[in-house]
DNA sequence: ACGGTGTTGTTGACTACTCAAAGTTAAAAG
DNA sequence: CTTTTAACTTTGAGTAGTCAACAACACCGT
C-alpha cells in the first residue's frame, strides 16, 4: 500500500505533468509543490524510483510511469467524488471541501468509494466544476476556455474553477459566480486587466489572475 | 495533533480499563491488546505520560488520565458515528464497517461528524448498539444482561453484540439475531454450554462462547 | 575558456514508531 | 530464605520522512 506521502508526490506530479506531456518535472518545481526541502524531494523522488512509480534522470528531473499516473488518477478520483458528497449529502459549503478531501482521499476504501459515486449518481464533476476520472482513469475533456477570452456581448455559463482558496471560492459564492452560473460578458479592460460580467442583474468586475482562474463552456459552434 | 497511533493506544486503554475504573493496565496487556512488542509499549507510554494522556507507575502500570479519558471518548464517538453513517446511508454491511471506521476515526473531522451526527438524527447507538457518547463525552448507560441469563420461556429483545468479527457478524445476520429483534429463550444446556432461542420461528442453538456476546434489553421489573 | 549563478545531490541529524535481544526486578515456589 | 519464573525495561538498530548545510554540477554571459 502507499503511504499517504508517496500518493501526496504521486499526485502533485500528475498535476505538474499536467499539460505538458513527457517532459521532465525538475526537483526543484515538485519540491517547492510539496513544500519540502530540494533534497527531500529528490530523495522521495527514488524510492518512488525503485517503486517504478516515476522515472528518474539525475540531473534531469522525473516524470511519472503509467502505474505512475494510474495511481495518480485513482487518488483525484477519490478526492473529487469525497468533495462531492461532502457538498452534495453532507451539505458542507464548496470552500471547505478540499482541506477535508486531502486527508479522506487516502483512507477510504474502494468499496466505500464505489458506494459514495453510487448514492451520487455517478456524478462526472465535483463542485469546482474538475472532473472525476472514472474508476479505470479515463477522464472527460469537456471543452473549455478561460472566462477572459469570451467576447464582450456574449452570454456564457461557468464550468469550472481552478482554485482551491477558501477566500476566493466564499467570493465567488457569494457573487452567484459557480459552476452552472448563467453570465454575459460586458467589457474587458485590456490595460486595466479586468473585465466586467453580469450576473443575475450585476455587473461584477473581475482582475486579471481572478478571471483567468474561472473557465467556461465551449460551444460547438465556435469550436476550431 | 495526536497522531492515529496516540488516539489507538489511548482507545485501546480505554477499552482495557471498562469495569474497572482506577486499575492499572499492565504493559504486557497493553501489548498484546496493540500487537506490539512489550518494550513497544513501555517506550509509548512514556510518551503518552509525557503528553498528560495517561500516568505511568514504573513495573506497575498506566491508567488514562482525564485528558486521556476525554481524548478517547471523542474517539470512540467518532468510530461509532461513522460505523452508524456506513450502514445507514451507504447501505454496507455491519460486518465490514469496524474495519473501515478504524481508519476513518483518524481523519474525519469535527465537522464533518457532526454533519453526519445531524444526517442520521443524533442516534444515540451504532449498528451493533453500541452507545455512541455525546460530544461531551457522556455515554448512556442503558441496562443490559446477557442472553445467557434470560429464563427459559421468557421473551426479551436483542440490545447489543459485543464482537466485531465479520464471521460472526455475518452469521447473526443471517439468522436475524441483530439489535431489535424479538427473541424467545427455550433452553438453557448448562453441561454442554448452549442455548436454545427462538427467533422468527426458527430454533437457533448457540455456544456459550457466541451467547456471551449477545447483549438483551433489561426490563425495568427485572431491575435489582 | 572562465567564472559566476542557480539548481541538484549528499551528508549528518532529528522525530516517530517499531522490533529483537539482553538486562532488571518482583513475586511465586520451593 | 533462596531459586525460579514471568513480567517489565533498556539498549541498539531499522524504516519513513524530513531539514540544514555544504558540495557538485550545468549553464550562461563575457
Ligand atoms: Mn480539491
Ligand atoms: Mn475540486
Ligand atoms: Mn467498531
Ligand atoms: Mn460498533
Amino acid at each position: 500500500m502507499a503511504s499517504s506521502t508517496v500518493e501526496n508526490y504521486v499526485k502533485t506530479l500528475y498535476f505538474i505533468e499536467q499539460g505538458r506531456p513527457g517532459a521532465l518535472v525538475a526537483m526543484g518545481e515538485l519540491a517547492s509543490s510539496m513544500q519540502v526541502a530540494p533534497g527531500t524531494a529528490t530523495a522521495m523522488v527514488k524510492t518512488l524510483s525503485d517503486s517504478g512509480l516515476v522515472e528518474y534522470e539525475r540531473r534531469g528531473g522525473c516524470r511519472l510511469t503509467q502505474n505512475g499516473r494510474t495511481l495518480a488518477l485513482a487518488i483525484v478520483r477519490r478526492h473529487r467524488l469525497i468533495e462531492q458528497f461532502l457538498v452534495k449529502t453532507l451539505g458542507l459549503d464548496w470552500s471547505e471541501v478540499h482541506e477535508e478531501a486531502e486527508q479522506l482521499e487516502h483512507v477510504i476504501s474502494d468499496k466505500v468509494l464505489d458506494r459514495i459515486d453510487q448514492l451520487l449518481g455517478y456524478p462526472d464533476v465535483d463542485p469546482h466544476g474538475d472532473p472525476i476520472p472514472t474508476a479505470e482513469g479515463r477522464v472527460s475533456a469537456v471543452p473549455m476556455e478561460s472566462l477572459q477570452d469570451v467576447a464582450p456581448g456574449q452570454e456564457t455559463v461557468i464550468a469550472r474553477v481552478t482554485d482551491q482558496k477558501p477566500a476566493f471560492l466564499q467570493y465567488l459564492d457569494a457573487q452567484g459566480l459557480v459552476p452552472g452560473a448563467r453570465i454575459t460578458m460586458q467589457r474587458i479592460d485590456t490595460p486595466a486587466d479586468s473585465v466586467t460580467v453580469l450576473v443575475a442583474e450585476n455587473s461584477i468586475t473581475l482582475g486579471g489572475s481572478a478571471v483567468r482562474k474561472i473557465l467556461v463552456e465551449r460551444r460547438a459552434d465556435k469550436m476550431p
